[in-house]
DNA sequence: TTGTACGCGTTATCAC
DNA sequence: GTGATAACGCGTACAA
C-alpha cells in the first residue's frame, strides 16, 4: 500500500490518520492508493500499537426503555461520524454485571466509557479510574466537582410534576414506582420534598415495587393504590410506562381520569400522547444528554484541558389531559 | 506472567484459551498465576496474531421495536457465557447504513455475524461474502439451500391470523401497515393469499403507509382506514405498536372493538395484553430465533462440518378481546 | 516534513 | 507435551 503511493509506510499511516505534518500533496496520493486498493488499515494492529481503540464503551441499564435507546441513537450519531464506535453494554440495573462487562471490555482498550448514573460497586468504580479511559456519567448530576457528567436533576423534576398536581388542587398525591433505581429514588425524594412542604406528605401514599417496570405492573400498582387508599385524587408515577398501565387500568375499571384520579408520568415516552386521556408527563432531554455527553467525552479523548464539569440540563412539564 | 507461571509464553497462551496438548499441571499453574497478577490477555494482540477477535456483529434494524430488542437480549444470552462479544449495530432499515456499518466492523475481523433478514444492497451482501466471516440470517426463511437462517414464515403468520378473523365470521378485513420492510410485506402478502382464497380480497381494504411505525401512526391509520371504507369488521395491524394505536383511537372515537370492528396485530409486543379490550395478536419467536440463530453461529463460528441451514420455527395466535 | 528502528502482546509454525 | 522463532500490521520515538 505504502508502495503504491510511492511513499514510506509511516508517512502513509500518517496520512490515513490525516494527522498533522503531512504534504498535502502525498497524502491526497496515499488517500487515492488506499481508495483504489479497497486498504483498511486494520484496528487491531492500531490499537496494539497505540494502546488505544476506536471503540466507546456506552454502559446502560435496559434497552426495554425507549429511554435508553434514545440516549443511544443520540451518542452513535455524535461519536460514529468522528470515528468512535460505540459498543453497547447492557447492565440490567445489575452491578455485579456492570462488573462483568467492564472486565470483560476494558481490557479492549477503550477510546471512551459511557455510563449511567453513579450507582456502582466499589470495584467497577476502581476499574474505571484505574483504565485510565475517560469516562462520562449519564442521566444523573453530581455535586462533587470535577466529575465529568451530563444530565438533570431527577429530584427537581419529580417535585415539579408534583408540584404541577398540587396546583391542580390535588391533595391525596400518591406516588406509584418500579425498578427503585437510584434516578427513581431522586424523582421519589423530589416527591416527598415538594409535597412535605405543602404539609401533605402521607408515606401511606407511596407504593414502591422492585420489580421491573411494565405496562402490567402500572396496571397492578393502580390497582392495589386506589384499593389501599381510595382517596387518593392524584398518582404520580415514576415512569410512563406504569402510567399508561394505570391509565389502562382506569379505562377498564371505569375511574374517571383526571375527575376522579388525576394521572402523570415521567419521561414522555412513545404512546404517551396517545392515551385516552393524553397523558401528562415530564419530559426529559434523554437525545440531549446523549448527543452533550457524548461531545464532552469526545472532547476527553482528544485531550481537552479543561476538566469538564457537570452539565445540568432541563426537563419540560408536558400537561395533558390526564390532569 | 508466563516467567511467573514458570512456563513458556506459549504454553501460557494454550492454557488460558484451554487449548488441548496441555499438562493439566502447567495449565493450573498458569491459571493460578494469571489469577494472582489479575493478569488479562490483550485482545488486539489476540486478534492481530491470530486474525480473528472474539466480537459478533449483529446488524438490527431498529432498537426501538422491542421486538428486536429481545433478539439481542437473547443473543447475548447465548453467546457472552461462551466468551463472544455482540457489537450491535443499527441500519434503521436503510442499506446504505448497513453497508456503512459492515464497511466499519468486518475490519475487525469479528468471529461472526448476525443480520436481520435478506434483503441487503449488492455490495452489502459481498462485503459478507468476501469476508469470509461466518453469518447466519434471523427472521426470515429462506428456499435457497446452505443459507444458514433461523426464522419463521412471516407469509404463513400473516396468513393465520387472518384466517383467525375470518373464522371469526368477519368478511370485510382491512390490513394496515407501515415501515414496509420486507417481513412487512411477506406478511402482507399472507393476509393477501388467504383473502383471496376465500374470495374476499379487496384491494381498497389495504392501508400501507411507509412511514416509521409508531402508536401515533397507528391511531392515524385507524382513522383513515374507518373514513375509507366504513363497513371494514376487521383490521389486521402489521405490527402490535400501530395497532395498540389503532385501539387507543378506537377507544377515543368510541367505536366498539370488537363489536364494531376486530382488531388485530401482530409480534405480541409489551402492552398488548393491557390494551382494552386486550389485543389478540401473533406471538413471534424473536427470543427463540435470537438464541437458536446464535447457537447455530457458534457452531459455525468452532468449525461445525455440516453446513448448517435453515430452521423455522413456530408462532402462535394469541386470542384476546379485541376479536 | 519525512524516514528509520523498534516494539506493542499474542499466536502460528515447526522443531524438539 | 513443550518451546524457540518469527510474524501479525501498525504507531511511537527519535533522528534526519
Amino acid at each position: 500500500m505504502a508502495r503504491a503511493a510511492e511513499v514510506s509506510p509511516i508517512t502513509a499511516s500518517r496520512a490515513l490518520r490525516n494527522a498533522r505534518g503531512v504534504d498535502p500533496t502525498l497524502a491526497q496520493r496515499v488517500h487515492e492508493a488506499a481508495e483504489q486498493l479497497g486498504y483498511v488499515p486494520d484496528p487491531a494492529a492500531r490499537a496494539l500499537a497505540s494502546q488505544r481503540s476506536s471503540q466507546v464503551i456506552v454502559l446502560v441499564p435496559l434497552l426495554s426503555n425507549t429511554l435508553f435507546v434514545d440516549l443511544l441513537e443520540a451518542v452513535h450519531r455524535t461519536l460514529f461520524p468522528e470515528g468512535y464506535h460505540p459498543l453497547i453494554g447492557v447492565t440490567h440495573y445489575d452491578s455485579a454485571e456492570e462488573e462483568l462487562l467492564l472486565r470483560t471490555y476494558l481490557p479492549l482498550r477503550p477510546a471512551g466509557l459511557l455510563v449511567t448514573g453513579f450507582d456502582r460497586s466499589e470495584a467497577s468504580g476502581q476499574l474505571i479510574a484505574r483504565s485510565g479511559v475517560p469516562c462520562v456519567h449519564l442521566m444523573e448530576t453530581s455535586t462533587t466537582p470535577g466529575v465529568p457528567c451530563v444530565g438533570f436533576s431527577q429530584h427537581d423534576a419529580g417535585a415539579a410534576i408534583t408540584r404541577h398536581l398540587l396546583d391542580r388542587g390535588r391533595r391525596r398525591i400518591a406516588f406509584c414506582a418500579a425498578q427503585l433505581d437510584p434516578r427513581v429514588m431522586q424523582r421519589a425524594a423530589g416527591y416527598r420534598h415538594c409535597l412535605a412542604q405543602a404539609g401533605l406528605y402521607d408515606p401511606s401514599l407511596e407504593l414502591l415495587s422492585p420489580e421491573r417496570s411494565s405496562i402490567a405492573l402500572g396496571a397492578r400498582l393502580f390497582e392495589d393504590m386506589l384499593a389501599r387508599a381510595p382517596d387518593v385524587d392524584a398518582i404520580f408515577f415514576c415512569n410512563d410506562d406504569i402510567a399508561q398501565g394505570g391509565l389502562l387500568a382506569a379505562s377498564r375499571l371505569g375511574i374517571a381520569v383526571p375527575d376522579r384520579v388525576a394521572v402523570a408520568g415521567f419521561n414522555d415516552l412513545a404512546g404517551s400522547d396517545q392515551m385516552v386521556p393524553p397523558l401528562t408527563t415530564m419530559r426529559t432531554p434523554r437525545s440531549e444528554v446523549g448527543r452533550a455527553g457524548a461531545a464532552m467525552l469526545l472532547g476527553m479523548m482528544r485531550g481537552s484541558q479543561p476538566a469538564p464539569g457537570c452539565v445540568e440540563l432541563d426537563y419540560e412539564l408536558v400537561v395533558r389531559g390526564s390532569t
